[in-house]
DNA sequence: ACGATTCATCGACAGACATCGATACGAGGG
DNA sequence: CCCTCGTATCGATGTCTGTCGATGAATCGT
């Protein structure tokens, strides 16, 4: 599925004058990158660990803070906490046994805006 | 006003309070209603459509005006408008044989609010 | 050195999702 | 009245995703 882009696409991002009727509008490569980020929130589990680890004692928790306030497994909270380091939302810092999970500043708003901004650019 | 309702919604019984540290953390319900939005917009293909129809001649276009700049079939482009006008970022207005889709203001503002003043209240 | 604890990875399974072709509905035009 | 055009819905299908139990890797205390 879509693996061959049937389209040639602007990948390099020149603002003005995209060449379509639809000027102005997010090529694939950006709406890609964004709902992969926006992907990574899109589920309540995720809200909520993020939630959690940013009320949490210092901005930050491990894993065994967060299993029993969300109530899944273990291997599933270690599986959504992947998601959301690898969509640049938390940073995993591993002291001793431990792994702290806290939000990446800004990362949120930096989602939000480029969804605003992304998609409504006037 | 942007009419911005955060859709707060009273969480019943939370009688138990199990002493967890996630105090003022997301509630599941919560979690949930904005993960729901998320989801609609969490696909390359969806904003690709939103950011077509704002950059549109007024703010507007039908879906034989779609289907070609995404390169999808017509029952897919239905399909995920569907979803957008569900999750409330579209309107969707018939006039004659044609359904004009546009933006509804303020909705996705409203959504970049939610989530970070959902996520990281303080 | 050994056992206990914390976390990540693996394999599997159910449910959700994106996509298509075919078809049904509704409005205009001959 | 039929025929065409734009749209929505339906059924099917392949892929992605969330979840679990089991297992492996790394670290600390005794």
């Amino acid at each position: 599925m879509t693996s061959t882009t049937p389209a040639l696409l602007p990948i390099a991002g020149d603002a003005c004058c995209s060449g379509a009727a639809d000027a102005g509008a997010l090529a694939e490569p950006e709406a890609q990158a964004l709902a992969r980020r926006l992907k990574a929130l899109a589920d309540p589990t995720r809200l909520r660990l993020l939630s959690i680890i940013a009320a949490h004692e210092g901005a930050e928790a491990c894993v065994c803070d967060l299993t029993e306030p969300v109530g899944l497994s273990q291997p599933t909270v270690s599986h959504h906490l992947k998601q959301l380091v690898d969509a640049g939302l938390l940073s995993r810092d591993k002291r001793g046994v431990w792994a702290y999970y806290a939000l990446r500043p800004g990362a949120l708003d930096d989602v939000a805006h480029a969804l605003v901004a992304g998609v409504a650019p006037r």
